[in-house]
DNA sequence: CTAAGGATGATAAAACGA
DNA sequence: TCGTTTTATCATCCTTAG
């Protein structure tokens, strides 16, 4: 029963009830959209769409119904700028269920016939961008369609002249800016897209079943939920919809023109440039916005120095806040992510965390490393005490025996962030060959490429002019675990940098959960998701927190197997559950461990951050990302307990 | 297992403009 | 001189190919 009144829905009725009350501060309108398409259809990603992201797909689609599936599509693709008989001819060949091969198959046509069919793609890029189509046609003639970069300041310079002159002056031909602004009005006046009761009733537990009709709609489920992201969570149909074509577009633009600023610049200036166009663009669009709004409301701002709440030792601490009703426990949560994520991202975290601030803190006043990172908990913040004895604060402090060999020109006392990887062998060699040229103080353009190399692989100086990485006992050390907690056990170096790597910060963490010692005399149930190598099991029991009873969910057999190997040679009294697939725990799983030992106190879990961190050439892709896309499921199962819990008090009752 | 491999966003510093 | 914009610097729970 419980069960069918699952997340999705709760979400995405919370969303409309934000936004219904006239405030816009859930928005995104006064940053730059128009980057983030370029960003978003470079990189394409996979993942899970939220859940208000299929909610308006299967909205519209329900409002289109009176089309045959097969003119829907051939319209969508039509609106994204292919020519009808085009799209029609593709659809037929390719079958209308494939979208992506479909759209494939028109780039490739587009790219390989008539020129006059990648200049209509071009144009639609501009009209993309807002500039009118009349104006973009004219210049495009003017300039040729070789040099988009040209076309772009003609278009800029023209756009800046008739903002200048009256509107009234010219009608035909169009004005950038006021398009904008119309553009704009119609965003904010445009809030009766589809009702609350349609969402409400439609199923929510066919979740396989609705990702199936967002792609068939033609969509990634990413798109469609960075879409949503972007425009907010009630834009309407067609403003989702244009925003996935603007970035689709703007990819097959992309594909179509690919070399043309490779003669006279590298790649980064090519995409300076490009920035700088759309920048112009956007601060015309701030300006208007500033107007209306006093702040960027959804920039997230990390604190200087990052002490979140407060930290042992330093003044500045805040000793109490407002949760919002929504976010109170039972049971306690506590989410953590790497602080330095993608625009957005934290902003998106809070809000489907019932709207908890982040309390964002790096562990260099933890340890003798820095290691930023945000929570979000509804953990009271008074009365919090540090785990004793402080752990070694200065890389001196934590390795004494290295002084010796420590040059007066590496001033380091703190070592960056503990990483998965480790330098290589040849990194440290170079380096040392690098000191043994120079005899003395090595000349300041070396010095300056040793630091440079020592600062971003946290190298420790061990013998003159040798440099290395830290050992995996010493990552021990510095996280905070017992000595050998990762060692042994089949485990090999590698994985051990690797869990390690992914973990808590032990001293940090611990700070925060301290305030739960008072109130958990007799112990805690813990539902510990995504646990790693335990950080969060350490850190209550070096607190003298005891553990009842601990469901631990992960999906690495290593980290299992050191998490039990710990458990068991701590002595715990309780029990340990660990479970391999975050997808085992629905609902049913949850209600009968729920049942077996009366409610989680405390629901802790920090969701895979390989596509938020900035370390990840590849596929930083947010928090649609394969794997960061987990955080949903975090969402997921805090909600279920929490409806589960509220359930069975009430029957107790 | 090893090595090679940029991109992003925040912040600080510098240049610019009135 | 101050406020704004441009430029430089820094740090980052990493992935892929071999």
């Amino acid at each position: 029963m419980l069960r069918s009144f699952s997340w999705p829905i709760l979400q995405v009725k919370k969303m409309v009830d934000n936004n219904s009350g006239g405030e816009a501060d859930n928005f995104d309108w006064d940053t730059e959209d128009d980057l983030e398409i370029d960003n978003y259809a470079i990189s394409a990603p996979s993942g899970l769409s939220t859940p208000c992201g299929e909610a308006v797909l299967g909205s519209a689609e329900a409002g289109s119904s009176g089309n045959s599936p097969n003119s829907k599509i051939i319209d969508h693709f039509v609106g994204m700028g292919f020519s009808r008989e085009m799209v029609a001819k593709v659809v037929e060949e390719k079958g209308e269920e494939n979208s992506d091969l479909i759209l494939e198959a028109l780039l490739e046509y587009s790219a390989s016939t008539l020129p006059s069919s990648s200049n209509s793609k071009l144009i639609d890029h501009f009209v993309g961008m807002g500039f009118s189509e009349e104006m973009v046609v004219k210049v495009v003639q003017e300039n040729g369609e070789g040099n988009t970069d040209s076309i772009l300041e003609t278009l800029l310079t023209y756009s800046a002249l008739e903002t200048t002159a009256s509107v009234q002056q010219n009608p035909d031909s169009g004005n950038c800016s006021s398009d904008y602004e119309g553009s704009l009005l119609n965003d904010f006046s445009d809030f009766d897209s589809f009702s609350e009761s349609e969402e409400i009733m439609s199923p929510s537990s066919e979740e396989e079943r609705k990702l199936l009709h967002s792609t068939k709609m033609g969509y990634s489920e990413a798109e469609a939920s960075v879409a949503m992201e972007r425009c907010g969570p009630d834009s309407t149909i067609e403003e989702l919809t244009d925003f996935i074509c603007a970035a689709q577009i703007a990819k097959a633009a992309d594909a179509l023109f690919p070399l043309e600023d490779k003669p006279f610049s590298n790649g980064s200036s090519h995409k300076k440039r490009r920035n700088w166009g759309y920048d112009l663009l956007l601060r015309k669009k701030k300006l208007k916005l500033e107007k209306r709004f006093d702040e960027d409301d959804d920039a997230v701002h990390l604190p200087n120095p990052m002490i979140g709440f407060g930290v042992p030792n330093e003044p500045d601490q805040i000793t109490n806040r407002v949760l919002p009703e929504a976010a109170l426990g039972p049971p306690y949560f506590y989410y953590e992510n790497v602080a330095l994520a993608p625009k957005g991202v934290w902003t998106t975290i809070s809000r489907f965390l019932y709207d908890v601030e982040p309390e964002f803190v790096d562990s260099k006043f933890f340890c003798a490393a820095a290691r930023k990172r945000g929570y979000v908990h509804n953990l009271p913040i008074d009365n919090r005490f540090p785990l004793l004895p402080f752990p070694p604060r200065t890389i001196h402090e934590a390795f004494p025996l290295t002084r010796k060999w420590w040059p007066s020109w590496d001033t380091r006392t703190k070592l960056n962030c503990l990483q998965t990887c480790i330098a290589s062998a040849r990194l440290t060699d170079k380096i040392r060959k690098a000191l043994e040229d120079s005899d003395g103080e090595p000349p300041l353009g070396i010095q300056k490429f040793v630091l440079e190399q020592c600062r971003k692989w946290n190298l420790v100086w061990v013998g003159r002019n040798k440099v290395a990485p830290l050992e995996p006992d010493e990552v021990e050390m510095l996280l905070g675990f017992p000595r050998n907690h990762t060692r042994g056990g089949g485990i090999s170096r590698t994985d051990r940098y690797k869990s390690l790597g992914n973990s808590f910060q032990i001293d940090t963490v611990a700070y925060h959960f301290s305030v739960l010692k008072d109130k958990f005399p007799g112990g805690i149930n813990l539902l510990s998701l995504f646990s790693g190598i335990g950080g969060a099991e350490v850190a209550l029991h070096q607190l003298g927190i005891p553990l009842k009873n601990v469901v631990a969910v992960e999906i690495a057999e290593v980290n299992r197997n050191i998490l039990r190997s710990w458990w068991e040679q701590t002595n715990q009294r309780g029990t340990l559950t660990d479970i391999q697939d975050v997808q085992e725990l629905n609902g049913d799983r949850l209600e009968q461990l729920i049942k077996n030992f009366g409610g989680f106190d405390l629901v802790v879990g920090g969701s895979p951050c390989n596509n938020l961190t900035g370390s990840n050439r590849y596929h930083r892709d947010g928090l649609e990302g394969k794997d960061s896309a987990l955080f949903f499921d975090f969402c997921r199962i805090l909600d279920l307990v929490k409806c589960i819990m509220n359930g069975t008090k009430s029957m107790i009752i």
